[in-house]
DNA sequence: TCAAAGAATAGATTTAATCTAAATATAGAT
DNA sequence: ATCTATATTTAGATTAAATCTATTCTTTGA
């Protein structure tokens, strides 16, 4: 519950053209305060505390929301549930398949493209999969 | 229900040391037969008219051991359910936001990793969303 | 021919996410 | 300020994908 994130997060709401109500300065200041890339469900435990409390509905909507106008980026993979990325800027991903866990991976995307074979393209993302460094260890023993 | 996908399917079992049953053969030459990425769900669908039926607990059970054994590919994108794809070479895939339909990239993949960041790197994808070539025109009317 | 392991099954259960319909809050007009 | 319309939030019900359970059927090989 960090003040400065708050107002980041509400700048960001804003400039988005989304009205910055408490609840998604929450949501939003949340995510941004965390690299661990937290699934709704993570988020709305998160603020379960507060009073006000906020409602499941409202993690959804928010994300959901923030989502459709580019504010934060989503992502899914097998096996687990949606995941969340207040990251924007294209970069990569990996996801480690035992734990679950989700890397950023700082090595440059290649090319940014915004068409392709005439679909207009508004993302892109290098995913990576496999075992990760931790769990790699513990497969040793 | 193609005679030389079964037989592909047969041995595409046998090489990842998967007993080629009845049920495995039929989920498998269903994903052999389509370009289109189907869901579990689909592919038990297009298998529920045939005599015997395949239970739908066999169609997740053999799509998630082809995935554990590295035989297919799984994605999942949001707002819809797993996918599945039989081409297990790296390449990439375009999300259509509004229709959900998943298109092959014809594009070469980037160099192709096996260790990042100390991570073991079991498969590697680049993911395009945006909105496909049809819908575009769909929205232009 | 029998025991043990491997597969498949129907239906119940779980879980993430969405939907519904009602309650609250906010903003703009008068 | 007060009213009205619109936007937002909410709890709980609902949906839908996927998994689990516990039983049945098959195959293998001693």
């Amino acid at each position: 519950m960090n003040k400065s994130s708050q107002c980041e997060a509400s700048e960001m709401l804003k400039r988005a053209g989304i009205s910055p109500s408490y609840q998604r300065i929450m949501v939003l200041s949340a995510l941004l305060e965390t690299d661990e890339h937290p699934s709704a469900d993570t988020i709305y435990k998160k603020l379960g505390s507060n009073i006000p409390a906020i409602s499941r509905a409202t993690v959804y909507n928010t994300l959901n929301l923030l989502v459709d106008r580019g504010v934060i980026q989503s992502m899914r993979t097998a096996g687990s549930e949606t995941r969340f990325d207040s990251i924007c800027e294209a970069h990569s991903h990996f996801f480690c398949r035992k734990c679950k866990k989700i890397y950023d991976i700082a090595k440059q995307i290649g090319e940014i493209k915004t068409e392709l074979d005439g679909h207009l393209v508004e993302s892109q993302e290098f995913v990576y999969k496999g075992l990760c460094r931790e769990c790699r260890e513990e497969m040793k023993k």
